[in-house]
DNA sequence: CATGAATGAGCCTTCATTCAT
DNA sequence: AATGAATGAAGGCTCATTCAT
């Protein structure tokens, strides 16, 4: 997910480059007109020229919008694993590990957040989409449970893993869109609810 | 990209009458189509057709396609809320009335799946729904706090109670569309899971 | 086939009427259209545009192109046959009839020489079109054989009438597209060939 | 809209060879495309591609896609003219010429039906194409008088022969095409009366 | 109140052609 | 001579919304 966030998109005029570089700076733009306009906001043509580019290359790269799409989506969960790996191998207390990862993830949540509402509405309504997630999801289970399992802690359901995958991203995709604050609710006592939960899945 | 639950929609009588009728017709076709196809799925045409009219009616009821989108969630929100209170005006232990919510909740979940879909999409992308979800969040957590008095529990935070709405409702959105068989997980755990999570927000 | 020939096309302002109606005008807009431009030479959107409407009615009255190609077909079909019955109705000798048919013929396919040509090479790439034309051809045939009854004459087989009809077309295209002309050649001798041919086939 | 015979277009081999060797081979490449998928079916990009090279080399031979159609147009004419040919040098009656020519002209005519098909269209449609046409048809009347004359027969009218060539042709495009069968004809019979034409048309 | 024909901006996608390497 | 990435005009089709009847 490199690129920076800004409102317009500048047309940094790349041409006649390596194909994974093409390739590579369409995802990037999809991936920000995604999470800035939603799926069904962004014009297909429009990702090409956010990226620098006419029209036609978009389709030498993607079958269509929502191949793209999956592409941006998959850049977006390697990065976090990433990020999560980092804050594995940096170490410390589970308390500490805990607090990064949730400030990680609500840092992520916040800048992809529309990527995110996107990719749940398509998880519903397309069912490609859904089983690439549906794949997505079971690596990210696994991953959970080798995590652990490297830090010599007990093993748990994968079931528990689930809710508790399911109830973090629930309450930081909340976070990212402002609910709380809208709501007049104390963001900070989620956070810190969610430390607990993490702390609680380290173990 | 169509979806999921029903079959055809058959017009079922047009009449000439109360406007009330034929806005509660409206909206109760408004409710299968954006359920079955999604929002951006379904053409508003269609939608005046299912409930037995003509195009233009439509217009006449509502300014534009969220306007009844928004009616077809009040419906359901309020539907919800009329099962919860029958659940409670029916008494029992906490448990027994834990088991009744979650049992409840669900089958809501998976016959609005693609509403609730829908909406969650609408309230990342439109500022309108958006607003109107968290006004109908807010008398929810009121909802809550009023139901718990009543039963003489101890009062809670709102921020937990929150955390609660979000959990159960992500895990019975995940049991709606069948990721658990998908992911070759045991429904049953998390039901059970999400009992004992409801009997804790109840005391 | 009603609409004069002329070159621009006159929006002649319909708005609102039948069904029938529009569906007529616009079958006529793209008869005419096809035949100047050819069948992929005509933008869909310019059908609606010629007949005096926007671009979205087109869709309403045909589900593509090749529907709406289809129509224009059948019309000239119809138009066709219409034209020979009355030239069989007008009664005389088979010579006389003959230099009828011919002169007719000619007409015809002079005037629509652009829409047989799409025809001819839709028939070969779009194996509805075919399918559509077979069923026209039979139908053809059929009629020929009982034509020929109704006056008296000798029966013929089938596959002799099918050879006159691709002869008689066949020259009848190249006199439409100003082949003679081009080569040098007399289309009056051709056109007397015709008759020939077409007295035969009245025996 | 994809159409007929062959399956998959291997690339032979590039090869940084001949520029007539190139040109032959992206001709031939092109004649396959054009009579498997039609003129408008068939991607420019893809010729080049199924002779063995990448995209640029096509517009280095050729100023368009128009262009090497006539070459493959050209090259059809070419060997259809020496198939003729072979068939009078080898000799025999006018009845076992003309069973041979006859025999030979559906072959052909099947084989690349694909490509008269497109052929047929493009000469209404491309005034250059249908000028080209024009000139191999000269030339196609020429070589008939004059293989006449050779095989000392007695002259015929330009227009009796072009009217030959124009059933005979059509016959075989119908052949070709499976119009026969499909109308439950005998193509015997078709082949019977065309071998009598041709018999005629070389006394 | 109701009808349903008509609107037209907009979107996705294709493909002939160019040109820097 | 050959490559193949890039161009961008064009075209088919959809669908929320309007309005004459």
């Amino acid at each position: 997910m490199p690129i920076a966030t800004g409102r317009r998109l500048k047309p940094s005029r790349p041409l006649r480059g390596a194909p994974r570089e093409t390739r590579q700076r369409l995802v990037d733009a999809a991936a920000l007109l995604f999470n800035r306009d939603g799926y069904h906001g962004t014009d297909s043509n429009e990702i090409a020229h956010a990226a620098g580019y006419a029209t036609g290359v978009f389709y030498k790269h993607f079958r269509d919008k929502r191949e793209i799409f999956l592409a941006a989506y998959l850049a977006w969960s390697r990065a976090e694993w990433e990020e999560v790996a980092k804050i594995f191998a940096g170490g410390g207390s589970n308390r500490e590990i805990a607090r990064k990862l949730v400030g990680m993830s609500i840092k992520f949540h916040t800048r992809w957040r529309g990527l995110l509402a996107s990719l749940r509405e398509l998880v519903f309504s397309d069912p490609v989409v859904r089983r690439f997630h549906r794949r997505q999801r079971r690596k990210q289970l696994d991953h959970m449970a080798k995590l652990r399992r490297q830090r010599g802690s007990r093993s748990h359901r994968r079931e528990e893993d689930l809710v508790h995958l399911y109830t973090t991203e629930r309450v930081y995709d909340a976070i990212a869109q402002g609910d709380l604050r809208a709501l007049g609710l104390s963001e900070k006592f989620l956070i810190q609810a969610m430390v607990q939960t993490v702390i609680a899945a380290l173990n």
